[in-house]
DNA sequence: GCGTGTGAACCTCTTCACAGCG
DNA sequence: CGCTGTGAAGAGGTTCACACGC
């Protein structure tokens, strides 16, 4: 079982059904069909049920997958029914704005602290989370167990703050940073990249100019 | 020529390759071979090659590609040579701090104007960037012709901004917003998702926890 | 009838391996 | 000899179309 071989596509889509299914609750809809959350998603119903089909029989034919009982079993195959607290490195613009905007809307992620280097930043509340000595990283880390590190240093300090995160034992970071990091074996690493969205933005201006 | 169907893979890459370029021509380094970037950029050497052979042959065999004589094919391919400019829709806490974060270190773009509905938040000046009302957006867009616009407004406010957008002719929008907004044909939307990045990290996390 | 679950066809992307050129 | 460019093989993901259950 754990050995099945899920692609990222896939589990990034459950992760947009989950946000689809949170607003139909919400909407009191008791049922949704494939074709709704692929309208929704901007994909094809074939695939939503394939998706869903990797982990279960989770639909009655007829009338569709149960709103509540499919997001229950997309949270239990997520794991984000019980999500890990989310760490931020870095208190800087990036890092203060992501604080500050809390993670409301995003499924019951929470901050649990945020970490500097600046000793004028160290000591400071922002939305509520210290900020706290990167001294302090190893105890937090090792007391809480599953923690999600949130990269949001300066350019050029990202390898270091990798290395640091990596030596207390996170193994799952989102960098904000543009620099490539170096990890091990067993670290998942994911890149939030703005630049390269605004490239890939400016190539389909450039392919319709020709057109 | 301009029918030639590229994916969008290869595009990213080729943006990771550029941003490659970029040190490799500050480090003064003259060559670089396809195993070069591809250790950079965590992938096969072969797709480094792929990818660039999709559009000409820059390299030279034997030595590997020049430094300076890639990137510029690159940024031509991309457009990046001669950028978008950008606006930032929504001023606040997520539109600040990409405002104050600057386009540095991103190849070239720069924050042309921001817009937001708050009549207190209108006139301010964020990072050197005016706050404008929207209902300047269309004179400043019209004006500007090629705009790429960031859309950082709060839940609920998405769809409405987009409708706005594609009014006054902008066709490239990148949003942080959560929800999945509606746009016609012709116009390109991609999405900064960090709550689908954070499923993806805890996913990860429960199959190392049942392995 | 409606909508799921699923094998099969299809398509796209990646990796391999090597010819060919500097 | 080193490294590119590239056909061929392989892997992975998507779409199609239909049998089955409600």
């Amino acid at each position: 079982m754990p050995g099945k071989k899920v692609s990222e596509k896939t589990i990034r889509r459950l992760s947009h059904y989950a946000r689809c299914l949170r607003e139909a609750r919400i909407d009191g809809t008791p049922f949704v069909t494939s074709k709704h959350l692929s309208e929704r998603c901007g994909i094809s119903s074939a695939a939503v049920r394939k998706d869903l089909a990797v982990f279960g029989e989770f639909g009655k034919q007829g009338s569709g997958y149960e709103v509540s009982g499919l997001l229950e079993n997309i949270e239990r195959i997520l794991g984000t029914c019980d999500p890990p607290p989310v760490i931020v490195i870095g208190a800087g613009i990036i890092g203060s704005a992501l604080l500050e905007s809390g993670l409301n809307g995003t499924g019951g992620y929470r901050y649990l602290a945020s970490f500097d280097s600046d000793p004028k930043t160290i000591g400071k509340t922002i939305a509520g989370v210290r900020v706290q000595s990167l001294a302090e990283l190893r105890d937090v880390v090792s007391e809480q167990g599953d923690v999600i590190a949130i990269l949001a240093v300066p350019p050029g300090e990202g390898q270091n703050a990798v290395d640091n995160l990596v030596s207390v034992g996170c193994i799952s970071i989102l960098s904000f940073t543009l620099e490539p990091l170096d990890i091990p074996d067993g670290v998942v690493l994911r890149y939030v990249e703005v630049s390269t969205e605004l490239d890939l933005l400016t190539y389909s201006l450039k392919c319709r100019d020709r057109s």
